[in-house]
DNA sequence: ATAGTTTTTGTTATAACATAACACAACGAA
DNA sequence: TTCGTTGTGTTATGTTATAACAAAAACTAT
């Protein structure tokens, strides 16, 4: 599992897609900790059906599907599917670890759930075409804008989903 | 098809969800017109079997499923399913005559092709997650910020989702 | 009209995504 | 220990979407 990037200590990202090649090891560290540590805090229990689910979502910063996450682990004996990984992913997304990208039936591990403090964070997604990486951006000016244009249709906004796609700096974006 | 609604002159939507009692009769007839006129203007056939998909979809300004169609659809003799709906749906995605609504994996007919001049054109949809009406707006400025957020991001926007779920005038918006 | 071309349709099969239901195991508190 | 809760294994099924190919219909050009 994962790629072999470990390197320097840029950030993971800023609002932006993850370095091409950051220390990813101590970047999954990080999150998997915080995900230990959220769990502690809320008496919830990182069983490890669910971390090796977490752990797979991280491995490359890339969405996969839950039949993608199916296939990649290995279950050790016990016998694991779709269902297991549907419960998994649930119980992330519900935690604000994890969050369903719509038009890609897919799932990413979030990048900064620092902002998180364990409930869902209304994030904007930018999905590349051309390599798949998804970043995780938090724009408020956006967010307000999109409260503002709902309020002028009287509607009541619960949930965004906020999906661009197109390309990231790598695949053209800079041209 | 179609519900009992037809009555005084509003404009069936502003950038809004649809007035609960506009004259959908002639609100349906103008947008099959727009549809006709369209395709003459590009050589494309509006056959029977696409003309009903599109009816079906305008009968009361909801999100089908293509499955939710194929079983509203009287293929008259013909026998119809899912194929022959996908198959519509992808011609009318095309003209922008309808939109695909990637969180409820379902379809609308759009409710002001002025702007689509034929061709994709981005727009927002404000989703109640109580009626499940779906309205379509198209807020220059929202627009403006999703450009300025991928630009500082590096990112070159294709095609930006944007499907706000919550609670429409209607059904708790305005309270 | 006729033959050739393109487009649309009918049909079957299958892929891909997601959840229901229920028994059993593991865990945590009384 | 016992009981109630939470997580897991397993099977089955529901829902959404596309592939592949033959037949029909519509256009085009002679
Ligand atoms: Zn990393
Ligand atoms: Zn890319
Ligand atoms: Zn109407
Ligand atoms: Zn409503």
């Amino acid at each position: 599992m994962g790629e072999d990037h470990d390197h320097a200590q840029e950030r993971p990202a800023a609002g932006l897609f993850p370095a091409a090649r950051h220390d990813h090891r101590a970047c999954v560290a990080g999150l998997l900790d915080h995900a230990d540590e959220l769990c502690r805090d809320q008496g919830l229990r990182l069983t490890p059906n669910r971390r090796v689910v977490l752990e797979c979502l991280l491995a490359d910063h890339k969405p996969l599907s839950a039949y993608d996450i199916a296939e990649r682990i290995d279950w050790q004996g016990r016998r694991g599917g779709p269902v297991q990984v549907y419960r998994a992913l649930r119980f992330f997304e519900d935690l604000g670890l994890v969050h369903r990208i719509e038009s890609l039936n897919a799932f990413v591990a979030c990048t900064h759930p620092v902002d998180g403090d364990g409930a869902r964070h209304g994030a904007q997604f930018l999905v590349c075409t051309d390599c798949g990486r998804v970043a995780e951006a938090s724009d408020p000016a956006l967010r307000r804008d999109i409260g503002r244009m709902a309020r002028q249709a009287g509607f009541q906004v619960q949930d965004p989903v906020i999906e661009i796609k197109g390309l990231c700096p790598d695949c053209g974006g800079r041209r």
